[in-house]
RNA sequence: GGAGAGGUGGCCGAGUGGUCGAAGGCAACUGCCUGCUAAGCAGUUGUAGGGGUAACUCUACCGAGGGUUCGAAUCCCUCCUUCUCCGCCA
């Protein structure tokens, strides 16, 4: 949510700049709502006052033993006007608070103007294709003729989109959420934490899910909580309604949970395999920082994901994307893409950004300076560390061998009991 | 799921309809005093939103949301939450 005072101060230059994302931003009702609204409140005030005064009045008066019924029944009628003004203030509030939670965050400067993926640019390329000697098969294809993968029976279990890991299949996801989660807790100083999977819906608002993106949620029925579709909700509102000592931050996390997304409007696109799935794994690294410490933090939070990708010899590349791309609550996000070979292409497997303080303003999430003054707003930021499905899909692709074995990266043999390839039964 | 007891400012804790934004204590800060890592005295110390160049001023907030009333921390209703006991379970 940005702040209603800039935006008043500001509007052409906010509106000027929210344009670049390419969507119609809707702020054109700003000025009319925010008038309306601070009128109505003059006004109600003043009435309250009002009340305020004559209320001591008859409290003198009956101390005297004095009648008090004439200002009394006058103020009944100046009640009654309150009653109606406030609803009218309740109306205009959430008319405008409606506006802002449906307006998506300012992209940095930093941030490239441009349209969609084609305009995002490549901040770093690190590793290199691995050369095959045969044409590689998709991981979906190896999956299958390994016997980890079982799509046909995920699909009498859950339907499309759903998959079940067997063996070296299901071993190989656990060995990965392992060891990125040491990888973080160990040796990136990130805390580690296991949320809940469905949290309430203030939760969703305060990091932007909705109102604006139920569709993509799936939501408890009869109950107020939703199925989480990323770590981020739950963790990042772990602080909210908080206000936090700046001593304490930055504040690091590290989560693995299964995400949640209904995929909806994504009908026909990666519809084979683990790329796209209504329920895939995740490790999630989240922050809280100070707004002078966050671009800092963004860097670093980026490198603790490439390190994954690293440690297991995965080929990828940093992309930073453009105003047009990048996510309706972030203010810059960079995002990982691992080398797919079967596919002959990158593909994101982590989204790492600062939201600045527009997460930190939904969820009112603060932190009292060290050296006195106000509380200010904290900046969260946070990245996957990384997507375990599309983790997975990456080794199978690159470490398969000509004989439809797959070879294990010596950075996971730790985790998978010594287990060096994964080979037909 | 059943029964009972609570939720007040940074913390402890008073307050059952009328100068209560809230006594008292603790903690913190400021000044004075004091020759010694202390004590004493005085003062300050919440958040949000209006109005004002500003000093300042107004409004709201005692778990949340409604209601009664001229007036509510105080009365009524709903919900959330904490604790104790019982039941049930992993």
């Amino acid at each position: 949510m940005l702040d209603v005072k800039y935006l008043r101060d500001n509007l052409e230059a906010v509106e000027a700049r929210l344009a670049t994302r390419g969507k119609d931003v809707g702020l054109s009702s700003f000025k009319a709502l925010d008038e309306k609204r601070r009128a109505l409140i003059k006004e109600t005030e003043s009435l309250k006052e009002k009340k305020n005064k004559v209320s001591e009045e008859v409290s003198c008066l009956k101390k005297e033993g004095k009648d008090a019924q004439a200002i009394i029944s006058e103020m009944q009628d100046v009640s009654l006007m309150i009653k109606t003004l406030d609803k009218d203030v309740i109306e205009s509030d959430e008319e405008l608070k409606k506006l802002l939670l449906g307006t998506p965050n300012l992209p940095h400067a930093s941030v490239p103007i441009g349209k969609d993926e084609n305009d995002n640019i490549v901040a770093r390329v690190v590793g290199e294709k691995p050369c095959f000697s045969f044409k590689p098969k998709e991981h979906t294809d190896i999956g299958e003729s390994l016997g980890i993968i079982d799509f046909e029976r995920a699909g009498k279990l859950a339907g499309a989109r759903f998959s079940l890991m067997k063996g070296a299949g299901a071993l190989l996801e656990r060995a990965l959420i392992n060891f990125m989660l040491d990888l973080h807790t160990r040796e990136h100083g990130y805390t580690e934490v296991l949320p809940p999977f469905m949290v309430k819906s203030d939760c969703f608002v305060g990091t932007g899910q909705l109102p604006k993106f139920e569709d993509d949620i799936f939501k408890i029925e009869g109950w107020d909580h939703y199925l989480i579709p990323t770590a981020e909700v739950p963790v990042t509102n772990i602080h909210r309604q908080e206000i936090l000592s700046e001593g304490v931050l930055p504040i690091r996390y590290a989560a693995y949970t299964p995400c949640f997304r209904k995929e909806a409007g994504s009908y026909g696109k990666d519809v084979k395999g683990l790329i796209r799935q209504h329920q895939f794994n995740k490790v999630e690294l989240v922050k809280f920082t100070t707004p002078e410490t966050s671009y800092d933090e963004l860097e670093k939070l980026t490198l603790n994901a490439e390190e994954v990708l690293k440690r297991l010899g995965l080929h990828y590349r940093v992309v930073l994307l453009c105003t047009g791309d990048t996510g309706f609550s972030s203010a810059k996000t960079y995002d990982l893409e691992v080398w797919l070979p079967a596919q002959d292409r990158y593909r994101e497997i982590s989204s790492c950004s600062n939201f600045e303080d527009f997460q930190a303003r939904r969820a009112e999430i603060k932190y009292k300076p060290s050296h006195g003054g106000k509380s200010r707003f904290v900046h969260t930021l946070n990245g996957s560390g990384l997507a375990v499905g599309r983790t997975i899909v990456a080794i199978l692709e690159n470490f398969q061998q000509e004989d439809g074995s797959v070879v294990i990266p010596p950075a996971l043999r730790p985790y998978t009991g010594g287990l060096e390839k994964i080979e037909k039964k």
